[in-house]
DNA sequence: ATTGTGGCCTGCCCGC
DNA sequence: TGCGGGCAGGCCACAA
């Protein structure tokens, strides 16, 4: 499912639309433009325009659009992008059929040489927006200091896997990746976010920076050392302990009871 | 303000 | 064979 490395690998997808002209916006499904903003709005605000950069903050896309505008795009979890027929490498999404049915495009925009930039997503948890609240956003995860990292954990008693899924706090770890850091930083999920000391804080940061690092070579979020083995009766890919599962921060939970503290 | 919960949405897989 | 229920999880509205 789109985590941050999926969202980069889209951004740099997404290149190929700057600097063209869009002539036509096909909103598929109504449902699927977010924050308020009539679709008839979002649709003028991009006829006629043309886009001048790709972004993206934790698993947020932005496009600028030439005179301040910007088109944001969230993926969800099953959301695919599709640029001129190319999905740039990312063919199958977990969770998401790889069958791609037309009637599940649910977003496109056509440019002015005949290409298409298109929105894909069965099950309709991502969505298109205008002007999206980046500010709303912590710091992106790949870029994350340790200082940033310590001032987003720092004084709470949640669970440090549900701090670490806070948007807010850091942008862009979904639940895979979260699961796959604390296992590789040898620490319990459930541990309160305020009680990490200086040392635990700084191997967090090391350990998630290799980790999104490895996972985008590797080609997506679901790459991680612990997947394979996440599922009931899955056993520590490290130790050979059988792995407990439970719910932290509202998301079903793997960890190795025998290594991670 | 912070934190937790339910719902959205569909495909798949399990057990009966 | 068909069907119901549980599950997957990003994000948002809403409640406490």
């Amino acid at each position: 499912m789109p985590e941050l490395p999926e969202v980069e690998s889209y951004r740099a997808l997404a290149e190929r639309a700057v600097g063209r002209r869009v002539t036509r916006v096909e909103i598929r499904d109504p449902r699927y433009v977010r924050g308020g903003v009539p679709p008839r709005v979002l649709a003028a605000a991009l006829r006629g325009s043309t886009f001048t950069a790709s972004r993206r903050r934790g698993k947020l896309l932005v496009l600028d659009v030439a005179g301040g505008r910007r088109f944001g795009i969230r993926f969800g979890m099953t959301g695919r992008l599709v640029v001129d027929g190319s999905s740039g490498g990312i063919d199958a999404l977990l969770y998401s059929s790889t069958r791609g049915w037309d009637g599940w495009d649910r977003f496109a925009l056509r440019f002015a040489d005949g290409g298409r930039l298109v929105v894909h997503d069965p099950r309709l948890l991502g969505g298109v927006s205008l002007d999206p609240d980046e500010e709303a956003l912590g710091p992106d995860a790949l870029t994350l200091t340790r200082a940033e990292l310590a001032v987003a954990l720092a004084t709470s008693a949640v669970a440090v896997k549900a701090r670490l899924l806070d948007q807010a706090r850091v942008a862009g770890i979904g639940n895979l990746i979260a699961d796959e850091t604390l296992w590789r930083a040898s620490m319990a999920p459930q541990r309160r976010s305020g009680s990490l000391d200086p040392a635990e804080v700084g191997r967090l940061h090391r350990v998630l920076r290799r980790t999104l690092r490895e996972l985008m070579r590797r080609g997506g979020s679901h790459t991680g050392d612990l997947m394979p083995a996440r599922h009931r009766g899955g056993r520590c890919p490290r130790d050979g302990a059988e792995l407990r599962r439970a719910t932290v921060g509202g998301r079903t939970t793997y960890w190795c009871p025998a290594h991670q503290r």
